[in-house]
DNA sequence: TTGCAATTCAAACAGTTGTATGAAACTATC
DNA sequence: GATAGTTTCATACAACTGTTTGAATTGCAA
């Protein structure tokens, strides 16, 4: 096999320009021309700009993943094969948060390409995104785990709720900052991490309230 | 004036078009060959591609901020300007889920263009959104005045998480559907509803737990 | 009617895009 | 050092994009 060279260069350089400018105006010209290749190179090694830019995410989401998973089973084998839902959630959300959050001037080339990758949602990008549906059972099944007197529904809605925090404030955290006028810190992720946790800790545990159908405000 | 027949078949027609299949892949000949209209119609009428993008979003954007802001009106004149936090919470999420969930034969063509304009943020939109603040401002007074124990940062991270789990659960509710195996009935917009308003609430009413060392959190 | 502005239309424009080609330059093996 | 396989390169291609043009048509007022 001969040197990587050509290849990782142009995953370099696509990374870095769509973390900077988003896949919208980022063409394959642009990429070549940063990575100091041909442009014939794209396609030669990568075979279609599309599958240039799903390696690029299936790379990224898998190193996620696979940290996800390792606090998960951390935690699971140190309470002997059941952990606290702090815990669990703390696993879920939190190496994507600290991934993408935290003092901008350091946030990793990686990072930011995710944040597109989360923000503009290309379509090669949607169709792995599918794929993660496995990914998030192995935490639904933890969770039930934790929470054995908790109906699957909850559980999956918890699952739902915790995601949703964390992934809508890395995709607005620019918006919220604004909005708070810098009250909210961004940059403290280890404080994000347990606003969202605790969040949806409460969100899992609280005493079912039996809501009857509530009293909408007069309409009209 | 003349008759707004070509301007408003074109709106008509690329709403219907954008919500069937994304902005990605639609172009201004498809949309003038659904409206009927000669090619040239839309940069006479419009300006731009982007410029009826934005139009059509900004309409749909102002009637559901106007609905938001008419609930909070109405509860906070009942409560004698000031509503209680559920009340509020409802009138921001509410509007906005009851347009873009429910039985999918039975969503309109606007509720679908909002969700794709959720899930895709083509450009000329996120310029748009990035001048909700001021709509969301509104919001945040009245969370101040219904808890005015509360600081700020807690009363901006509250919305920041109502409005997290509204959204993310319309973006990906297709993901949460299959990965709940259809036992988390997205078509009951109410549970929906009064789920994400009774989290948002426990998040800001709940006493605040002093841990800031994210490593041990004390159960219960 | 005539005149004038608003609107519609077919056609072309100018630019960009991702991809394909075939020759040239390598690299390693015999 | 000839050969075969891999990689690079300049260039062309074909298709599609949003936009513009300028002439035709329409609608309405005087």
């Amino acid at each position: 096999m001969a040197s990587d060279h050509t290849r990782s260069a142009i995953l370099a350089a696509a990374e870095r320009l769509y973390a900077d400018r988003g896949f919208g105006d980022v063409t394959l010209r642009d990429i070549v021309a940063e990575a100091g290749v041909n442009l014939a190179a794209v396609n030669y090694h990568f075979g279609s700009k599309d599958e240039l830019i799903a390696e690029l995410f299936v790379t990224r989401s898998v190193q996620t993943n696979r940290e996800r998973l390792r606090e998960l089973k951390a935690a699971e084998e140190q309470g002997g094969g059941r952990a606290p839902i702090e815990v669990i959630l703390r696993a879920l959300v939190g190496p994507t948060l600290r991934g993408c959050l935290g003092p901008e001037n350091q946030r990793s080339t990686a990072a930011r390409f995710m944040i597109r990758a989360s923000i503009e949602s290309v379509p090669p990008i949607r169709r792995i995104k599918n794929r993660e549906i496995d990914h998030l059972r192995k935490f639904a099944g933890a969770m039930r785990r934790a929470l054995p007197e908790r109906c699957d529904v909850d559980i999956y809605w918890g699952l739902n709720f915790a995601l949703a925090m964390a992934h809508h404030t890395i995709r607005e955290s620019e918006r919220l900052t604004k909005l708070s006028e810098g009250k909210c810190d961004l940059d403290d992720v280890e404080d994000v991490v347990e606003r969202v946790v605790s969040v949806a800790t409460m969100a899992l545990t609280a005493r079912k309230t039996e809501t009857k159908a509530p009293s909408r405000v007069a309409a009209r």
